[in-house]
DNA sequence: TTGAAAGCGCTAACAC
DNA sequence: GTGTTAGCGCTTTCAA
């Protein structure tokens, strides 16, 4: 827009000094592009751009040269055409629904780290899980604004797969369909939610409730069966009122859910809670009608969260390896990237019952 | 480093199709550029241009003709192209010292919406306090890769500011010295501390200790001195014994801290921890030394992250609005992006106490 | 080992 | 209203 005036000065100034000898001391910054650094240093450009990009075949004193003449002039690449002539972004796209989440968080801090060891920086976009959003950032691939992309997103994913995205450079994380056809890292939630219910199981529970999300989402549906099954597995005939599905992971979802569910006749004697902020919901939720966790119900969540051993009681939850996952989701998409038509495979990381005071 | 051989594959394909004439109607995706839809629509680039853009020059049934042609062939404008030809990435680097602190979260949330609102998207970074990662994130901005910042990492604030960083786009949130030269945005910190102080006076202790975190951060220095003026106003000399220095805003710290503080003789009767993560582990570092609060022990955080009212007991604190210093940052760098000479005036929002059960 | 020059795909003068 | 064209700043042939 209004930028070529200033842009074209500057250029202008560099070019109108052919002053040889003495650096002019320009200071830093502003106008500089690679041709003002080769006249300085009385090379060509495309020297220039082999010294900066560390290529071999340039003399060393050439080298000296030129390294001195950006050190003077206080230059910088300018990203923006490099990223156009190669034609990459050196982004990553990394979308969850929630970055207050602290489960995503933790995982976000392992894509990135993965992603800066590799050279590449990470867009974090929130989706809100708002529809509107989530397809926008997609095309964020199709524009060429990032290389790549990790979704986290359940409602995302769902809404990916219907459309033409499959073709896209894109890994799934947490929430994935082994049939999908797009590369994926997560855990078995079908087994992992059976050692929540089997433990509570064997501390002789046998009235379980399940708060759960939204059974539109893959792990939704793999948790409860897990449940299910684990109960059927030890002779019980699961009620359907013990079962809530939340569209909600926050800390007042889980709360008000907790009281809705003590609210009732033959209400569960242990809650299984599908992630932990909705356990912490569920724990100060009893607390806010009477009940006392573990003596009155006991409480298992999901995820292993650092909070969750600060809390009252400390939670007992399945711990999910959420640095890993992020790491390994990052390390998937590099590949690909890498490499676009290898096929890259689906990864299953372990998953952990922690025992804490909460059930 | 590795990047070349990959890229240059492709770059030779799209050119060795000089093909004039019929359109080879080669799909959607990759190879279309601007003059693919150019030629399939009969028009020239610029007409293209015009209309991807919006201006108003240009005849419907052109309109309609140079559409229809986009629609056909998938196109999607390249914006790495697009950044370099109007010197703007529209990207806002947001630094963070932990995406994991719910605090810094909700902040987040609040530039990205303001961000996306105005067409921007969010680069966000974790510091993680690591003094390389931070000197490198404001080079993001030298090589045109961010056209701001927005910093809430009080290290990389300190040392930014000992650079020659101040003539960079960027904006303090939180953290901020009103005569660094740089906009901010935050909350009057001293005052903030003081009323937090004022409380517990007017519960009735006597004995009040401050976790603090590191005095290199104006922050912490402005509360503390909030909290030495507000007992000295009370007539109690404070007890140096009663202040702890932390680096580190985790729950751990905060737990490890109050045990620590406990394990004295005339011990505080009440703490005010600087923050809510902070206090969340005081609670937890009280019980588990055996203290009940807030029988034993009053504890006043600092934040009021959505956690807060979710604990037990829930925690009294000071309520920044978080969402709104986010979009009051965000909105200050636009402001200063749009006219880079105008002098941006720094903000201060209204704190507020929250009172609950822990005091 | 170095330089000249051809673009990457786009926008915006400037003509017509 | 529409087309022609000149770059944006960089990387990378290709030739010397």
């Amino acid at each position: 827009m209004s930028r070529s005036s200033s842009r074209k000065a500057s250029a202008a100034v560099s070019a109108a000094r052919p002053r040889p000898g003495v650096a002019p001391l320009r200071g830093a910054a502003e106008g500089m592009s690679i041709a003002g650094v080769a006249e300085q240093a009385g090379v060509s450009v495309a020297t220039v751009s082999r010294v900066l990009n560390g290529h071999e075949n340039v003399r060393p004193a050439t080298r000296d040269k030129v390294l001195a003449a950006v050190d003077a002039s206080g230059y910088r690449v300018n990203e923006l055409a490099r990223n156009l002539r190669t034609a990459e972004s050196r982004l990553l796209l990394t979308m969850v629904p929630d970055v207050g989440n602290p489960f995503y968080a933790e995982i976000v801090r392992g894509i990135d780290s993965v992603a800066r060891q590799h050279g590449y920086f990470m867009l974090l976009c929130d989706t809100g899980a708002d529809p509107g959003r989530e397809r926008s950032y997609f095309d964020l691939l199709r524009r060429r604004r990032a290389d790549g992309a990790i979704c986290l997103d359940p409602a995302t994913i769902q809404q990916a797969l219907g459309e033409t995205s499959s073709a896209l450079p894109w890994v799934a994380c947490c929430e994935f369909d082994p049939a999908m056809g797009v590369p994926y890292v997560g855990i078995d939630n079908y087994r992992a939610a059976g050692d929540a219910v089997r433990h509570l199981l064997a501390r002789g529970h046998r009235r379980i409730g399940l708060i759960n999300s939204d059974v539109d989402y893959l792990y939704a549906r793999q948790r409860q069966q897990g449940y299910l099954d684990a109960l059927s597995a030890a002779g019980i005939t699961p009620d359907e009122r013990w079962r809530m599905n939340l569209n909600s992971l926050d800390y007042e979802a889980g709360a008000s859910a907790a009281a809705t569910l003590m609210n009732q006749p033959q209400a569960p004697s242990a809650i299984f809670a599908v992630s932990d902020t909705l356990a912490i919901g569920v724990i100060h939720g009893l607390r806010s009608v009477g009940k006392r966790v573990p003596d009155d119900i006991a409480v298992v969540g999901f995820d292993d969260i650092s909070l969750a051993a600060q809390i009252d009681p400390p939670l007992t939850t399945i711990a999910q390896p959420m640095r890993e996952l992020g790491e390994t989701a990052a390390r998937l998409l590099l590949q690909r990237l890498a490499n676009p038509l290898a096929n890259v495979p689906g990864v299953l990381l372990p998953h952990r019952l922690v025992i804490r005071g909460s059930a």
